[in-house]
DNA sequence: GGAAAGGCGTGACTTTTGTCACGGCGGAGG
DNA sequence: CCTCCGCCGTGACAAAAGTCACGCCTTTCC
C-alpha cells in the first residue's frame, strides 16, 4: 500500500539529523499526519500551547493582529521547519498565530512528547537551538527595519529579497503590507513611485525589477 | 584571600545549574572575569563572534543603530543572563551592538568554550533552549509594539511596566525614545499630553503615576 | 454571460512622527 | 561660585504614514 508514512517525511530532514533508528521509530510512533487547506488557523495567539509542528510540505504565516484590524506577519515556515517551539519550550501561551499560507502537510507532536525528544535526544537539542538562533536573527533584523528604516526602504529590500530567493509565487499588496509593516495603499503608492522612477515594471500581480542597482540604494544596503 | 572567584558567581546561578561539580570546575577554568565601567562596548554588530557573556554585575544593553544616528534598544541583560549565545551558535556576525548600561561584571567564555560546553551538557542547553525562548518572546512584542502600537501606546506601556517591576532607576528620556523606537522630542511631548491629562506627574529625572488606570486604557493593554 | 468579490490605483485629506532650533535649568567639576 | 554640558520643554515646520472614498479591472462562480 501506498499510505503516506511518517518515517517517509521525516527520514532525511536535517531536523533529525543524528537521531538513531530506534529513536526515529519512537517519534515516528508520536508524530500524527495532518493534511490541511489554505488559510486555516492553526493555532491563536493567547491560547494554550498543546503542539509543535514540523512542517511537511506548503507554507505556513505566522501573524500578530491589531485591535484595528491591521497583521503583522512575523515569519513564515518552509518545508523542514518546526513552529511553536518557544511556547512548547516555555509553557507559555502561543505568541503568534499561525495559518496556512498554501496547501499544507504538518506532522503534530503533542508538547509533552516534542519536549521529551528534545530532553532525551541532546542532537535534536542542538538543531532546535540552531533553528532558534535564526528565527531570532529574522526577528531582530525585522525590529531594526520596523524601528529604524521607512516603508520605502522596507519594500525595495523586500523586492530584492524576493528577486534573490526566487520567489516566483504572486503576492498581494494586502500581503506585502502586511510583511512590512503597513497598508495596502501605502505599498501600491511606493510601488508606482518605484515605477515611476523606471526601477521596476508593475504587471498583473507580479513584478519585474529593472534596476537593481537604484533598488539596493534605495534599500541602504 | 578573598579575590574573587569565578565559582562564587557560577554557583547558585540557574543557569548553570544541573552541571556536576566536576564540570563546575571546568567550567571556571574558562571564564575570565572582566570588569567595566559604564558606557563600555563589548562588542559591534557586524563583528566576527569570539566570546559569550555571562552577567554577573551590572546591566549590559544591546542596540542596533541606524545610518542616521537613531538608535534602537533590543534588550537588555541583567546578572544572570547570557549574551551572544545566537552567533556563537551559527557563528554568523554580531546582531546588535553591545555597551555596558552601567558598571559591570561579566565572565567570559570563548565561544568555542562555550559551545564545547552546551554540547556536552544538556542541561546547559536546555537552560540556553529556555533563555532563547524568552527573549524570542520579548523581540516577538517589540515587533507588535513596534507595528502595531502608536509611539503614545508603547509609552504608556512602558511607563506600566518600569512601575511593576520597581525600576527606580533614572532614565533619560534620549533613551526611552531608545527604547520605544522613535526620538527624544516626541516622548518629552507626550509626557507632557500624559501630564496634562493628569495621567503622570513629571518631576526632575523621574516620573510618578498618578491614575495607572487611564494609563492601561491608552496602553490598550 | 452576468453578478459579485477582491485586487489595484489614486485623489484628498488627517494624523502621526520626525526635524530644527531655541532657551531654560541643574548638576558636575574646576 | 561659576561655567559647561547634557537634559528638557516647546514652537514651527516638513515629511511620512495612514484613512476614506472612489472607480476600474480581473477572476470566479453561478
Amino acid at each position: 500500500m501506498n499510505v503516506p508514512r511518517v518515517t517517509d517525511y521525516v527520514r532525511g530532514h536535517p531536523f533529525f539529523e543524528g537521531l538513531k533508528e530506534a529513536q526515529l521509530h519512537d517519534l515516528t510512533r508520536m508524530a500524527a499526519l495532518q493534511k490541511l487547506d489554505e488559510e486555516q488557523i492553526l493555532g491563536l495567539e493567547g491560547d494554550r500551547c498543546t503542539s509543535v509542528y514540523f512542517v511537511v510540505e506548503g507554507r505556513i504565516r505566522a501573524i500578530k493582529m491589531s485591535a484595528g484590524g491591521r497583521k503583522q506577519v512575523l515569519g513564515e515556515f518552509e518545508p523542514g521547519e518546526a513552529f511553536y517551539m518557544v511556547p512548547a519550550l516555555d509553557d507559555g501561551p502561543l505568541p503568534v498565530t499561525t495559518r496556512t499560507a498554501t496547501r499544507a502537510t504538518l506532522l503534530r507532536f503533542s508538547r509533552q512528547d516534542f519536549l521529551g525528544l528534545v530532553e532525551r535526544h541532546p542532537p535534536l537539542a542542538m538543531q532546535v537551538l540552531n533553528t532558534l538562533a535564526q528565527r531570532m536573527r529574522r526577528l531582530t533584523s525585522l525590529v531594526e527595519d520596523l524601528s529604524l528604516r521607512s516603508v520605502s526602504e522596507r519594500l525595495a529590500k523586500m523586492l530584492l529579497e524576493r528577486a534573490e530567493s526566487a520567489r516566483t509565487q504572486r503576492i498581494t499588496q494586502r500581503e506585502m503590507a502586511a510583511q512590512l509593516g503597513t497598508v495596502r495603499e501605502v505599498v501600491a503608492r511606493n510601488l508606482s513611485q518605484f515605477q515611476e522612477q523606471g526601477w521596476i515594471e508593475v504587471h498583473r500581480g507580479s513584478i519585474e525589477i529593472i534596476d537593481p542597482q537604484a533598488l539596493r540604494r534605495e534599500a541602504a544596503i
